[in-house]
DNA sequence: CGGTTATATGCCCGTCAAGGAATATTGGAA
DNA sequence: TTCCAATATTCCTTGACGGGCATATAACCG
């Protein structure tokens, strides 16, 4: 959860697409590797450190074990992001773009890309 | 510059620490490598994943090479979050925060944590 | 030109992460 | 209890990564 392990985690392509995935809706194991093309051992390593890295939670549902998104990693990671999100502005303002008086869920429903 | 090269460049906390530290302002290769603790070869080949990230771009002043921020994969990286930061922001809305309405500087000036 | 400063590269090595296959574990059903 | 389905874990091998060191490269100065 040490932050470092957030940015490991997401470094993955492979669990970046589980994460992706799960924001869609949360999901049992077999479902997620058939959907990412990995294997069983290989989905259930991913979500282990996506797991110690806090970013998803586990729901045993019989034997099933149902993996959804924790919301607070990715809002750390936005945290981070503040500081430079600045500095980008500043590039916006230059072009004369103003986007901040968009609605609250101006953005795309859910599939993201990569 | 492959989306998964930004992720992978950031997945070192020296080269976060390096991000941060040209938030600041630019600097040439000496200043960073004792910034951040750095050998100089160090400080070049993290710069060099960097700078083929995209992340940083150089400029040249005499023998010495400055390096500066691109906004730009900062962005990306931003964009890649906007449909999770809906997530969280469900999150915030069942507090009943609102923090929407803060102007554009609404964060802090410069130094990120980590 | 020779020397010096600033930076980049190449090499070697230890470490660590990822994939594959097999196996252990756990919960449910017969 | 015995079998089956779902998931986790282990072992092994391989490839990428980072550090340290030496060295190459490039620009300036005399």
């Amino acid at each position: 959860m040490s932050d470092s392990a957030l940015w490991t985690a997401l470094a993955d392509p492979h669990r970046r697409a589980v994460v992706a995935l799960l924001l869609e809706r949360s999901r049992p194991v077999g479902e997620i590797a058939e959907a990412c093309g990995l294997s069983q051992p290989s989905a259930s390593k991913h979500l282990k450190v996506l797991r110690e890295a806090g970013i998803v939670r586990v729901r045993q549902d019989a034997q099933r074990r149902v993996y959804a998104l924790d919301p607070a990693p990715i809002a750390a990671l936005d945290a981070w992001l503040a500081p430079y999100r600045r500095l980008w502005n500043r590039s916006l303002d230059a072009l004369g773009r103003r986007l901040d008086e968009a609605p609250d869920d101006s953005t795309e429903p859910s599939t993201p890309k990569d």
